[in-house]
DNA sequence: CGTGGTAGTATTTTT
DNA sequence: TACTACCACG
């Protein structure tokens, strides 16, 4: 144990950050707000567990959402307390409940081996469930082409379903009670609500009201979910309140909105009514998903947490055990902490010894949850001090970040928030008071535009000067709503020759070359059908494939032999005088054969060209065996010869990574199974039907320094000098939200995302306490269409965008005496990836994967490791960079 | 030329 | 769910 190192960090520490770290024992919630020093709190409070009482570094448990969380947290830790702190368990939530799994196999599917399954697999076993359904149940409806309508919903249902820690069955008791309250609610309802409402009814609401509130609702299955009419009077009142205080029904009439609805002979009723029978049929569909994915053997992400909390619950050996291990619990961004976690947590921390009062740690900031979406719910850290009895609270008020002016406006925009700590609890302060991170001159800048381009083009040059004035590229970062809007700024920074670096996500499917090995499938799989008709539909597209170097006029030859003669295009090209055109018939053919026997990732290799064999051939041998008879597909040579390398970069090697992906997720489909043609095509048939993407993250790095483009959400945890907030209307920002085809009831921690004042406010305050000392608020007036935008409401008067004049005219000066910069040669993200733009991407993870397991042993590959001598990384930075750059 | 019906289309991201 | 683009119809 270092304590020298300890004592000189905790040194540095301001009193309140010293009290969080001292405060060993019982339940303590840190509000860590922005810059406020988080991650070496956490730290030091682990060593100074260890200093100062006789517990083990092992019965220390940190818990964090991302692993690169977990590793950062590792690596503090090793600096503090070196060796010691590979002995304390830090883990993801799911990473812990595999160990868990792992360590106590014996609670656990029954001993049995299970594996996970990716969502592709479930959506089959998911729609494997959806065929048993009756013709009358509200879920069975289908659509001719895109199968069942609720089959997607019903997933994401179901997932957040377990991520809100219910099991079908209790799912199934909320509901049941649900309908009891409902079927009371609707018979007293009638008497009130069937009426427009009046200001005259106020009394009488109030009288509903009353006798309402006395209703005895059936007790819940879980403590921590209220009844439905627990939800249902609370709001009537507040809405009740507000209306007999401005005399006005509009309060009212929103929350009738909301509430009630029609039932289908007019008659008016609590909404959740109609919804019943949905539910009941998604608790059915739900039990017998999970009942599908045990038989098979399959969990997935969600099942670990659940599954773990089942053992845990109904086995008090086990959770005694790990309640012995576990001493002192450290939580991570608690705000986003679903209910799932939140129970889980609490069954290890339930130990009678405790008495209620855990030594449990928090750590969170409630103004920067942003994660709905994913289930987190915001109430647990707001009900922290209700959750464990005497819990202490530190807020953290010093922000060692931002310039004061960044931080007023940040917390401008954020007291405009309803549902807060701040609020709810009278000792918590967040005002937040900068604290030395203003070193240099920080400044706030508004500039409206009238269009995205314009913007755009502002916040190039303007990253342009910067740069000039000697900034490093790293220390800028553009924020943005949503990927799009970063996509469309990749080429007007490239234009001005800034590099950036860019973790984007690519549907991997939609890559062109990924797609032309598609279509061969297909037109494989027809072939081997007895339809001929349906395969010479594929042929005119196979054919003019870039790959196969066809003049396009010999594609118009066969077409228009094939429709004189009404042969099928295949015999004609084998009749072909062009030697070419009869070698691909017969390689098509030949290979249509083989994949009625062989598995998938010989086909696949056969349709790339890449030579398959476990031992490795020379290139002569390759010659004497295939030159005398069969072609190879000139594929790979097309796209990995060494001149498209040299050409193209970027593509090159997104394409490489792009093809390892789609190899590995076929590998990952259907587990163990030997795969055929057929599966290539279902995997990517089930992909389209469902709009699920096939992901490859990308990070399009153009240079070893590079300004960072993120979205408000990727950006959470980080900090740069200079942020550019892109888009500040509310359009952008204070958008509408996603809808869902199944909505759960209002007692259900299970709420859509960003459809809350206070989500909007909380993403942009995210993106703007990024900001150290510059911070750059653009936004423009006219949309894509046409369409008005309207200055971001959570900016005042003063702050307003669009009317900011002076800046304007400066801008349009700007802009005039750059008469070159505007207009030129701006185009898409894709054309900028297929001009020079280097493509860079961590060397092991790239290549290593496709060198050791698939059988991809081209030469080429070896070629391009050759060349590269330190990887091909070095040798981007080394050589690529100084490749000629397009002319723009 | 206005109206109404309808088909199509929309975020954020981790394990 | 909520908006838009588009088309047919009067």
């Amino acid at each position: 144990m270092k304590s020298l190192e300890f004592t000189r960090r905790y040194k540095k520490l301001d009193s309140l950050q010293k009290k969080a770290v001292d405060t060993i024992e019982g339940p303590l919630l840190v509000i860590a707000g922005p810059g406020s020093g988080k991650t070496e709190i956490l730290s030091l409070r682990v060593a100074n567990i260890l200093l100062k009482t006789d517990t083990s570094p092992s019965n220390i448990l940190c818990l964090t959402f991302t692993d690169s969380a977990a590793a950062t947290m590792r690596q503090r830790l090793l600096n503090l307390i070196s060796s010691d702190a590979y002995r304390v368990s830090i883990f993801t939530f799911h990473a812990f409940c595999t160990d868990v799994i792992e360590r106590f196999p014996e609670y656990f599917y029954g001993g049995a081996n299970f594996h996970s399954a990716d969502p592709i697999t479930q959506l089959e076993v998911l729609e494997g469930v959806f065929k048993t359904l009756s013709y009358d149940d509200p879920l069975s409806k289908t659509h001719p082409e895109q199968g069942y309508i609720y089959l997607k919903d019903t997933h994401s249902a179901i997932s957040n379903l377990k991520k809100a820690g219910l099991t079908p069955k209790e799912f199934f008791s909320v509901i049941k009670n649900n309908e009891k309250e409902i079927e009371f609610f609707n018979k007293e309802l009638i008497s009130i609500f069937s009426e427009r409402t009046h200001r005259s009814q106020f009394p009488l609401l109030r009288k509903f009201l009353k006798r309402v509130e006395k209703y005895k609702a059936p007790s819940s299955p879980l403590p921590h979910i209220h009844s439905l009419s627990f939800y249902f009077t609370d709001s009537l009142a507040k809405v009740l309140d507000e209306a007999e205080e401005n005399s006005s029904t509009k309060p009212l009439t929103v929350w009738k909105e909301k509430w009630l609805a029609k039932d289908e002979h007019g008659i008016i009723v609590l909404k959740d009514s109609t919804l019943l029978l949905k539910l009941y049929s998604l608790a059915s569909v739900y039990e017998q998903y999970m009942e599908k994915m045990y038989a098979l053997g399959y969990y997935d992400f969600d099942d670990m947490l659940l599954e773990v909390i089942k053992a845990l619950s109904s086995n008090e050996t086990l959770r005694y055990e790990l309640q012995e291990k576990f001493q002192y619990i450290l939580v991570d961004e608690f705000q986003d902490t679903n209910d799932a976690q939140m129970r889980l947590l609490n069954l290890i921390v339930s130990h009678p010894v405790n008495e209620g009062r855990p030594n449990l740690m928090a750590v969170g900031d409630d103004d920067q949850a942003i994660y709905k979406f994913q289930g987190a719910q915001i109430d647990n850290i707001l009900r922290f001090k209700e959750e464990y009895r005497d819990a202490q609270i530190i807020t953290l008020t010093s922000n060692y970040r931002s310039t004061q002016d960044i931080i007023d406006l940040a917390l401008h925009v954020i007291q405009k928030g309803e549902n807060r700590l701040e609020r709810r609890l009278p000792n918590v302060h967040k005002a937040l008071v900068s604290a030395g991170g203003d070193k240099g001159k920080g400044e706030i800048l508004y500039c409206g535009f009238v269009s995205a381009r314009e913007e755009y083009e502002y916040i190039a040059h303007e990253i342009k000067k910067l740069l000039k004035e000697g900034l490093s590229p790293s220390s800028i970062a553009v924020i943005a709503r949503k990927h799009e809007y970063l996509e469309n700024i990749v080429p007007y920074l490239y234009q001005k020759k800034i590099t950036v670096n860019y973790e984007r996500q690519q549907n991997v499917l939609r890559d062109s070359r990924i797609q032309e090995i598609i279509v061969i499938a297909r037109f494989l799989i027809s072939l081997g059908r007895k339809d001929k008709v349906e395969a010479d539909e594929f042929l005119p597209e196979i054919l003019s494939f870039p790959f196969w170097e066809i003049p396009r006029k010999t594609v118009w030859e066969i077409s228009l032999e094939a429709s004189k003669s009404r042969r099928s295009w295949l015999s004609i090209m084998l009749a072909s005088k062009d030697k070419k055109i009869t070698q691909i018939a017969h390689f098509l053919i030949d290979l249509s054969v083989r994949s009625l026997s062989e598995p998938i990732e010989y086909i696949i290799d056969s349709i790339v060209g890449a030579h398959v064999s476990l031992i490795e051939e020379s290139e002569d041998e390759i010659k004497k065996s295939s030159s005398h008879k069969k072609i190879q597909s000139p594929f790979k040579e097309y796209y990995f010869g060494k001149e498209e390398f040299n050409l193209k970069p970027a593509k090159y090697l997104l394409f490489l990574s792009s093809l390892r992906v789609f190899v590995y997720a076929l590998r990952e489909y259907k587990h163990g199974s030997l795969l055929k043609i057929d599966d290539l095509v279902t995997f990517v048939n089930t992909h389209e039907k469902n709009e699920l993407i096939l992901a490859d993250e990308n990070t399009l790095l153009t240079g070893k320094e590079a300004v960072t483009l993120l979205t408000a959400h990727k950006a959470k945890g980080l900090e740069f000098d200079t942020v550019f907030v892109l888009h500040c209307q509310n359009e952008v920002w204070s958008g509408k939200g996603f809808p869902r085809k199944i909505s759960f009831p209002a007692n259900l921690p299970i709420t859509p995302a960003g459809d809350t004042n206070d989500d909007h406010l909380r993403l942009f305050f995210v993106a703007l306490t990024r900001a150290k000392r510059l911070l750059f608020l653009s936004s423009h007036a006219v949309g894509e269409r046409g369409k008005i935008m309207s200055k971001l409401s959570f900016l005042t008067a003063e702050n307003d965008v669009h009317t900011n004049k002076k800046v304007e005219e400066v801008l349009q000066a700007k802009l005039d005496e750059h008469p070159s910069e505007k207009g030129g040669n701006v185009t898409s993200i894709e054309n900028v990836l297929s001009t020079a733009l280097p493509f860079i991407k961590d060397e092991k993870a790239l290549l290593k994967p496709i060198l050791e397991d698939y059988t991809m042993s081209v030469t080429h590959l070896n070629n391009f490791l050759n060349v590269v001598r330190g990887g091909p990384q070095t040798f981007l930075e080394q050589n690529l960079l100084r490749f000629p750059q397009a002319k723009t």
